[in-house]
RNA sequence: GUGUCUGUAGCUCAAAGGUUAGAGCGCCUGACUGUGGAUCAGGAGGCUGUGGGUUCGACCCCCAUCAGACACCCCA
């Protein structure tokens, strides 16, 4: 049997009534905060993501999907959005603030867990154009405000500052002073990342690296006077806006291009994949991928774990139909048809028996459909044109005519 | 890439190395020949993930492989 690739799944039955429901909160806020769509390609430039990610992260180190074109180009499936949404927005001369929203699988070569997926499924936002920390807390607060219309409980948003380059080469600096003496106390992950990226160290679970890290330097503490500045505009903005926050000297995204803040929001309902949203500003990517210094903020959120959440949280069932039409002998099977045209064409929705099977397995089926009504017709109400029309929750039925019908349920019509 | 655990009917799970691999739910049929849900009776459905090996004999033990779960790494 061929079956999905590891890593790769089906999205069948009713799991695609939680994907509609989360789809249609998104929408819905991001449409009044006046956010468009932008819909960009699954495929691009291995260059962009190693030039806009970073040559030393690992994503693009080992988790991309990369390979060569039949034109020996080398080209990869995209493992985040924001490099994409970002060559879109240099490549059609986009100008001025652009408030942009995307959703779409994204892939990363992993071994997955809960959560965590090579093909999945991220919906981000990226506001471009501006440096004011009230485009940092718009980008938080509507990401927030998404979780809760969705009903998520037990969300912690973290926020950090990472500084802008200067700050961080100062800080980067001094973590390598401090961390230098307890090499070979360090996990060897550790060992390995205080050349790369000591920063990442901070956030290591090895416990005995864990105790060295207690005391080592702080970040705030190398944030130059206006940065600081800014992310305490950035605190008091979130505040206001009652977004409640807990600060966190560190967390460290993954990603290169950050710059000031940084944040993510996690849910306890979750195992070790516990970050359902991660974000923050990243003012030298546009420049980075050969656009004009252009600062932004952004974030995306993991919707395979939403979807956890929210399976977690209610039984979505499948809404009831209309009408479930069932039919029996040639006549009235030909008379059901047409029935099941003009029904839908009034804007009902309407399923018709196909297997001219018995009517008690067919009502059976009818219930199971959970339709309001079933349609019952023999060759007698064909030969009359009538229906019978039973009622299934109340087991009322009824004699009448599709015209009496129409007239009596006012129907929604298909335009307006 | 590393580690631990798990693969038996559509689903959830049984079956001390020893007859013909079972049960619940679901599905189909009938009780009820033009009337759903409930009940009762019956039925279909399995190369025990796949390929090797050990054994008189393997769902069970061994090896490989594929897949899944969880964790590490990393991230959403």
């Amino acid at each position: 049997m061929i079956q999905t690739l590891r890593g790769t799944k089906d999205i069948v039955g009713s799991e695609i009534f939680y994907w509609h429901h989360l789809e249609t909160i998104a929408r819905e806020l991001l449409r009044r905060a006046n956010y468009q769509e932008i819909r960009t390609p699954i495929l691009e430039a291995t260059e962009l993501f190693a030039r806009g990610i970073g040559e030393t992260t690992d994503i693009v180190n080992k988790e991309m999907y990369t390979f060569l074109s039949k034109g020996e180009e080398s080209i990869t499936l995209r493992p985040e959005g924001t490099a994409g949404v970002v060559r879109a927005y240099i490549q059609n001369k986009l100008q001025g603030i652009q408030r942009l929203w995307y959703m779409g699988q994204m892939f990363r070569y992993e071994r997955p867990q809960k959560g965590r997926q090579r093909q999945f499924h991220q919906l981000g936002l990226e506001l471009i154009g501006s440096a004011d920390p009230r485009a940092d807390g718009e980008a938080i607060a509507l990401a927030y405000e998404i979780l809760q219309a969705l009903g998520l409980q037990n969300l912690l948003v973290s926020l950090n500052s990472v500084g802008d380059h200067t700050d961080r080469m100062g800080y980067r600096g001094a973590l390598v002073d401090y961390f230098t003496p307890y090499l070979a106390d360090l996990d060897p992950d550790s060992q390995q990342r205080l050349q790369r990226n000591p920063l990442r160290i901070l956030d290591s679970k090895d416990p005995k690296t864990q105790t060295i890290c207690q005391s080592a330097p702080n970040i705030w503490d190398y944030l130059q006077p206006e940065s600081r500045r800014r992310f305490d505009r950035v605190q008091a903005l979130l505040t206001d806006l009652k977004v409640k926050f807990r600060l966190e000297p560190r967390l460290v995204r993954g990603l290169d291009y950050y710059t000031h803040t940084a944040f993510e929001i996690q849910s306890q309902d979750l195992g070790a994949q516990s970050a359902v949203c991660g974000g923050g500003r990243y003012d030298r990517l546009v420049a980075e991928l050969g656009g004009t210094d252009t600062p932004a903020v952004g974030w995306a959120m993991g919707l395979e774990r939403l979807i956890l959440l929210l399976e977690n949280l209610q039984t979505l069932n499948p809404p009831p139909i209309d009408f479930y039409i069932v039919s029996r002998g040639e006549r009235a099977e030909s008379y059901a048809l047409v029935v099941w045209q003009q029904l839908r064409q009034a804007g009902f929705q309407v399923e018709m028996d196909l297997t001219g099977a018995k009517f008690d397995k067919q009502l059976k089926r009818a219930d199971h459909a959970s339709a309001k009504a079933a349609i019952i017709l023999g060759d007698s109400e064909a030969d009359n044109h009538t229906l019978q029309v039973k009622w299934l929750g109340e087991g009322r039925q009824e004699t009448t005519t599709i015209e009496d019908l129409f007239t009596r349920l006012a129907p929604r019509k298909n335009h307006d």
